[in-house]
DNA sequence: CACTTATATGCAATTAGTTGCATATTTATA
DNA sequence: TATAAATATGCAACTAATTGCATATAAGTG
């Protein structure tokens, strides 16, 4: 199970609630691992039993207490081991797939919508890695080092999208025009 | 829920037993659908009670009794609906890429046995699915436009391989060589 | 002043998927 | 002739993730 190895990939760099892993998983790391807010609350609740994570409460005039949760040696040598264990590559399930799959004559306006919606929501992940791939080259060599990792899981992010638009365009394309492909993939 | 239209989607080309499901799934659907034994037959049995299939059983001689399903009218109609509805992107979930995000001098090796290992995964899948295309390019055109729709999802099978290949072997590289990347993806 | 957004945490119920096991026969292989 | 693989279906227990709800305050906006 990654959300818990996620979860203490986040706390080993800086220490955090709840709400703030939420929002950290909206970044960097939630481009290839997403979890909501109750998830998150679940498992730190759980991997506190375990003894993983460890965690403060603090006090706030007014807002709720901030449980600040920190990982623990324990759940460091639990990191460490899981970075070193081989994972299989994740199951794809696509229903777009299923339905451009499944298509009738009769279905191709709204497969067609469909490609079109799915094309921007695309654009718009792709153009926002883009930014942050572009604050990575604005930055000096120091911090480039000290992100270069996240940034070659960048790179993956922003690959995996372009990927997307162009196969979901020329889908487009050819189910518009009622062509055939003329070469491989 | 997906699973359930995949089923349905398949049973509407031809009837079939769980078990011919189960072979069918680890072929095209399968590319972007997977699904176990256990869960078809599940799903299978809760559809049955929702009447979007109904099943015929065959006895057979030794054997255990075929229960071979087919879909219903009411299920065609489901089928139908669910095609025309939008559907968001999944999410994705890569432990991959947490690894290579959360990685540690210490864990170089490791690193990069595990993406030589992706490699291999992904090399033997293209392998595979470009086979499939061959057969595509092989087939007349009458084939080729009763298999259109399909061929398009392999296409996408094919790249998302691919694409994988090219980043796993420049990660690769990059880590190797503790070199940076001097362009963007 | 009303409304929305952000901060902050959580429960309960449900759905979906995985893991491990169990059974029983036929056909092909060593 | 023993063994493995393919055929064929299923239960039970568990883990993971989603959906919907609930609470409470502060800060900013129209």
């Amino acid at each position: 199970m990654s959300l818990k190895h996620a979860i203490l990939v986040l706390l080993d760099r800086e220490p955090g609630s709840g709400y703030d892993l939420t929002q950290r998983f909206g970044k960097g790391i939630g481009h290839f691992w997403q979890a909501s807010h109750q998830q998150i609350y679940q498992q730190l609740k759980k991997m506190d039993e375990e003894k993983l994570v460890s965690f403060k409460t603090e006090a706030q005039s007014g807002k709720p207490d901030r449980k600040v949760y920190a990982i623990t040696n324990q759940g460091q040598k639990a990191l460490a081991i899981w970075i070193q264990q081989a994972e299989k590559p994740p199951v794809v399930r696509d229903a777009l797939l299923i339905k451009v799959f499944a298509a009738k004559p009769e279905d191709k306006d709204a497969i067609i919508a469909e490609l079109n919606r799915h094309i921007l929501i695309h654009e718009k992940t792709l153009t926002s890695h883009q930014q942050l791939e572009a604050d990575f080259f604005k930055a000096d060599s120091k911090l480039q080092q000290a992100a270069k990792f996240q940034y070659l899981t960048l790179r993956r992010g922003i690959r995996y999208e372009r990927e997307w638009i162009e196969w979901l365009e020329e889908t487009r394309h050819l189910i518009e025009n009622n062509e055939f492909p003329t070469t491989p993939a």
